[in-house]
DNA sequence: AATAGGTTCATGCAAATGCATGGAGTTCTG
DNA sequence: CAGAACTCCATGCATTTGCATGAACCTATT
């Protein structure tokens, strides 16, 4: 039977996702690639790789990062005492500390990635035909574009 | 440019997936439903309601949330100084811990269920139509259902 | 231009999390 | 059937996280 109300149909299509991204995520997590970063710190220097010139406002980045904003700070921080990443203060707003990619940062978010790419390409790919990724990513890009 | 590879279609899948959780997430997790019961928490006693029974072994219930033994253990451990749920010797297999559901904590799964409910709703409805929702469960589903 | 209000980030502190480990119970093996 | 190997769970301990708060800076109002 399926559901009948909108609001069924909503939570059924979040709970799907929801528990899809948790299986994966166990998955990923469990593959041996992530021995030079953590998962939560190579979204980090994935997120910075991303964006133009290697930089990011600390502000803009936590819009990316599921994290809370004193935390995603100290694990900038972090980055920044193993060498991955600097902090400057941003000259055009002096609140602001921009994050930029190292090339030490920019070397480990390469290596880590290809492998973490691999690694997703074993546990999503044999799921769902190229018609379906595709269908899937255009569904997940269209719920992420209506979000705040 | 559409993906080419595979590895590549399924990256760019797994990365909008991922990037419309966490938008998803963070706006659910804004929504102010969450006074008598952290996310994490919700999710257990959801998990137990869905459950034969309203009652899970510790292990069972550690396949469906993304948290590690240990801190599974503790989070259990909370919820039943809360009175939410009861942790009882399984007969069948003496190291075994089952968690049950107690009404108190069925009713609140409910009252908090109820709201999360509509804020899913608000926040997952207004994205897609109803056919692209149910699309969408089901490639999740099938995802999902891939995994080890 | 002075003050009030808003924004961005860091820090103190308590709570939550993960890893390593150990104890108790079960199953497999010779 | 003895003991080795494995499974399930809890606890010690260090790390990570979030909340509350404060400092520094920007912006708007008068």
């Amino acid at each position: 039977m399926p559901p009948v109300s909108r609001t069924e149909r909503a939570a059924e299509a979040w709970e799907a996702l929801f528990r899809a991204q948790v299986a994966v995520m166990r998955n990923l997590a469990a593959d041996d690639v992530w021995d030079e970063v953590s998962m939560r710190e190579y979204d980090v220097l994935f997120t910075l790789a991303r964006a133009p010139g290697h930089r990011l406002r600390l502000h803009d980045l936590n819009r990316e990062i599921l994290l809370s904003q004193p935390s995603l700070s100290r694990l900038v921080e972090r980055l920044a005492r193993s060498g991955f990443v600097t902090r400057e203060c941003d000259p055009g707003d002096r609140r602001g500390t921009v994050v930029a990619l190292t090339d030490e940062g920019a070397r480990v978010q390469k290596s880590v990635g290809r492998r973490h790419a691999a690694s997703i390409r074993r546990h999503v790919g044999p799921a769902l035909s190229d018609d379906e990724l595709d269908t899937l990513t255009e569904l997940c890009a269209k719920l992420r574009g209506a979000q705040d």
